[in-house]
RNA sequence: GCCGGAGUGGCGGAACUGGCAGACGCACCGGACUUAAAAUCCGGCGAUCCUUACCGAUCGUACCGGUUCGAUCCCGGUCUCCGGCACCA
């Protein structure tokens, strides 16, 4: 054994070692309990920051314990390899994307490897890789044929100078991210999945997954956005058309005084057209037509309307009441009108005060404090009902359901739900990324590619200009095909897929990464299905997760997934910060792993993340908190150095309390990591107890110690415990033991609840709830065993002397409080 | 605006089920070793007060109140910070 911790040496001898031997292979394993333990895959956008290491730390730590606790750990690694960053590589350096991305994942498939984590190599993936997409094609066909995928108008933002589409990310205040000119609109045809087919299904299965943050589970929640309500018609005057509308709230049916439009409602040019009022619709909608999305959408805009000289009829009471259009209702919602009800809804209050319409009271708050007649804001909480005919003095929230009924009864209306999710516009006009596997026939229509041609491959012979829908119209190659229903010329979608499809269903593949046959061999993925860790960044919390869930559900809905729900225990980690900010190049405070490896090595960079901070919070980096897990280590070194040396001198005398104290912390440690890896992922506070165990290995040597047998279990108990989190150094202590079989073969050391148990331990008195006095008893006293030795003890006496006691509580092995009067 | 989460020493954090607040580490201070320094090993380290010192007392987990023998933990209210959604009818 070395003198001094050589990281570096220790390092790449251990990492050839391990690749040498293959130590991470998987496969279906009768005799093992299975575990599946996934980490978010990276985009490879370069280098590893400080993030991913975080990211994989936390996962090879637990790979690492669920392999020497026995399980039959799947731990892949793959490449979310599609996207905008490669493409606008090859506009501004001329190199081909897939150079740049393959180029990519070498150097951070090199850097995993410098920081010692572990992966069944065997099974990466990389989603541009044509052996993987083909498979993402091949689900977006089952989409299609399940009437799932369709296509519809949609505007893109469109660049005028540079001649393209943008994405939203590259529109920066209004105007195009590279030249700056101001974004315009442009309609295209695109492709979307029917996501909210799954919505319900999505929300109450959340219900379900009980090993998810309770936030990561509300965002969802509040994403789906479920509201339920009422659908209700309201015949248009002096026409034949019924303006339906959306409510959640019917209860206030009698209280509405307008009805407001979308600008976009087909009923604005029909209801118009031809009359007095259509010169100044045409230009109300022409001066909308100017605001960004962003503007169009904010809650700060101020509401303006128009009366487009209509009016529609209350079902419920006949009344009269004038059709509005205003910015301030959407098109894609419900049904992209409203009634509104001003004395009971804050927008519509607001509008109504702007425009001088009437504000009609139908709920009474029953507080002096509010005057109904004359409202100041408006009042949306519960009440009693009133101005509404029959239904007067019932409780505006219990009569919603008997106003549905007699909706459909009299059939007005009928009860409905909406959501706030939108089908996935799924459509990219970009060249790196899945070809979307459909042909365009001029007699056919749209028809997919067969299942047998797949996969639709990229071509080579692209042009990166910057200009254009898509770089894939620049491929003569690549457009022109024949319809594979008819035979006859037709044209391939020249648009790709969301990324997001992409790392929707790579954890499926993972359990068969090779098949070519099929996307994966059924009984492979029932073996390793679903995934029992997930861990990744909470920026994923919302796309990603729920993406990912809707695919497992069609997949399972088709035959070919084996569970519902993907994930059943996810960990959402916190982001690295230095100086208070997210780590980013622009605030010049970006700390690279790779200077941190260099210097102190991968063992220290991974101990001090996991000891910072738990998992879940924020970590802030701390240039001092490495050097104290650098010293750490070698510290660790150098005592399991002593201690060998110990065993090795073969002294046999047993050193009385002192290896009584080094045994207690030796199976408290035990215990503890146990415990804390085990049970909760806390590996700040599971370190913190090896720490101390190293305290107390210190200690005993100081006292003298000598016993080689102790030495020896103590130096290998605390490379055991320190294995999955320092691998390195691990290793070559386990070697300098004498041993030649790898740590990760042996079992998770176990710990004798016996030797945790005190002789005597320190309890402390209180009077009337404040602590007076310590006392030392035995250990395990009953509850009135030791309040009997309190009341006797000669510190506790005195102060209770000639008090009436009025209640006596005991706490084994804690406290005693004895409340006293007087 | 709505929905979440958090607030503990100089700092990162611990206290898992209502039972000794501040484990462990960082920083700092002191001692040993050394010609010296670094490294290392050992010890101290919430605040205020009392005391020559020892001993001790009081306060203390954002703030105000409640429940309880006992509250960092449970309940009600307030403030601040962070995150998500945001004209969703």
């Amino acid at each position: 054994m070395m003198k001094k911790y050589e990281h570096s040496e220790i390092e790449k001898k251990w990492q050839a070692v391990w690749e040498r031997d293959a130590l991470f292979k998987t496969g279906e394993r009768a005799d093992k309990e299975k575990y599946y333990l996934l980490e978010m895959f990276p985009y490879p956008s370069g280098k590893l920051h400080m993030g991913h290491v975080r990211n994989y730390s936390i996962g090879d730590v637990a790979a690492r314990f669920l392999v020497m606790k026995g399980y039959n750990v799947l731990h892949p690694m793959g490449w979310d390899a599609f996207g905008l960053p490669a493409e606008n590589a090859a506009i501004k350096n001329g190199i081909h994307p897939y150079i740049w991305t393959k180029e990519n994942i070498k150097e951070m498939r090199t850097q995993q490897k410098q920081l010692g984590f572990m992966y069944d190599w065997d099974r990466e993936v990389a989603t541009c890789n044509p052996g993987y997409y083909k498979w993402t094609q091949w689900i977006f066909i089952q989409f299609y044929k399940n009437g799932l995928a369709y296509k519809k108008k949609n505007p893109v933002n469109w660049c005028p100078s540079c001649e393209t589409v943008l994405a939203n990310e590259q529109v920066v205040d209004g105007c195009c991210e590279r030249c700056g000119s101001a974004v315009g609109k442009r309609d295209l045809d695109q492709w979307y999945l029917k996501i909210t087919d799954y919505a319900d299904r999505l929300l109450a299965d959340l219900d379900t997954l009980d090993g998810w943050p309770a936030k990561v589970k509300t965002m969802q929640k509040n994403w789906i956005g479920k509201s339920t309500g009422a659908e209700v018609d309201f015949p248009v005057t002096n026409s034949d058309k019924k303006l339906k509308i959306f409510t959640t709230r019917p209860d206030t049916l009698f209280g509405v005084t307008y009805m407001v439009l979308a600008p976009e409602h087909p009923y604005v040019k029909e209801l118009t057209d031809g009359t007095d009022h259509e010169a100044a619709v045409t230009e109300f909608l022409a001066q909308l037509q100017y605001l960004s999305d962003i503007d169009r959408n904010s809650t700060t805009l101020e509401k303006e309307g128009l009366f487009i000289g209509r009016y529609a009829v209350n079902p419920l009471n006949g009344a009269e009441v004038p059709i509005y259009i205003a910015n301030y209702v959407l098109m894609d919602y419900g049904t992209g009108a409203i009634m509104a009800v001003p004395a009971h809804d804050t927008r519509d209050f607001e509008f109504a005060v702007k425009y001088e319409l009437p504000i009609i009271p139908v709920v009474d708050p029953g507080d002096p404090a509010i005057d109904v007649n004359d409202l100041k804001e408006a009042f949306v909480a519960e009440g009693t009902m009133i101005n509404s005919g029959e239904f007067n003095g019932k409780n505006n929230k219990e009569a919603i359901a008997d106003i549905i009924e007699h909706l459909e009864t009299t059939g007005i209306g009928t009860r409905s739900v909406n959501f706030r999710l939108r089908d996935w516009l799924i459509s990219r006009q970009r060249y790196w990324g899945t070809p979307i596997p459909m042909i365009h026939c001029p007699n056919c229509g749209w028809v997919p590619e067969k299942e047998e041609n797949l996969p639709v491959l990229l071509p080579t012979d692209v042009e990166f200009s910057g200009k254009g829908e898509s770089p894939l119209t620049t491929s003569k190659s690549f457009r022109d095909t024949v319809c594979t229903v008819c035979g006859g010329p037709a044209e391939r979608e020249i648009d790709t897929m969301d990324t997001f499809l992409d790392s929707s269903w790579y954890f499926l593949r993972y359990c068969d990464a090779r098949n070519d046959g099929e996307i994966f061999d059924k009984d492979k993925a029932k073996y390793w299905m679903p995934i029992d860790q997930y861990i990744g960044g909470v920026e994923h919390a919302i796309l990603h997760l729920l993406y990912a869930r809707f695919f497992t559900k069609f997949l399972c809905d088709i035959g070919w997934s084996p569970v519902a729900e993907p994930f059943t225990k996810l960990l959402t980690q916190g982001m690295v910060l230095k100086d208070g900010a997210k780590m980013s190049k622009s605030l010049g405070n970006v700390v690279s792993p790779e200077e941190i490896i260099e210097k102190y090595g991968a063992d220290t960079a991974r101990l001090f993340i996991l000891f910072a901070s738990p998992p879940e919070k924020e970590l802030e980096w701390s240039d001092a908190g490495v050097e104290g897990s650098y010293r750490f280590l070698c510290r660790v070194y150098r005592i399991v150095g002593d201690y060998l040396a110990i065993a090795a001198a073969g002294s046999a005398s047993p050193t009385g309390s002192a290896s009584k104290n080094l045994t207690r912390a030796m199976n408290a440690a035990v215990k503890k990591v146990e415990e804390d890896v085990g049970r909760r992922f806390n590996f700040n506070t599971a370190i913190s107890s090896i720490m101390e165990f190293v305290n107390a290995m210190y200690k005993w040597k100081d006292a003298g110690g000598t016993d080689a047998a102790l030495a020896k279990q103590a130096a290998e108990t605390l490379i055991l415990l320190l294995s999955p989190f320092t691998p390195h150094i691990c290793e070559e202590l386990w070697e300098a033991a004498g041993h030649t079989a790898s740590v990760y073969g042996e079992p998770w050391p176990s710990y004798d609840e016996k030797a945790l148990e005190l002789d005597t331990v320190e309890v402390a008195v209180q009077i009337n709830g404040k602590i007076k006095a310590r006392l030392n008893v035995a250990a395990g006293l009953t509850a009135d065993a030791l309040i009997e030795n309190a009341l006797a003890s000669e510190s506790v006496a005195p102060l209770i002397a000639g008090k009436e006691i009025v209640k006596k509580i005991g706490v084994p092995d804690k406290l005693v409080n004895i409340v006293v009067r007087g």
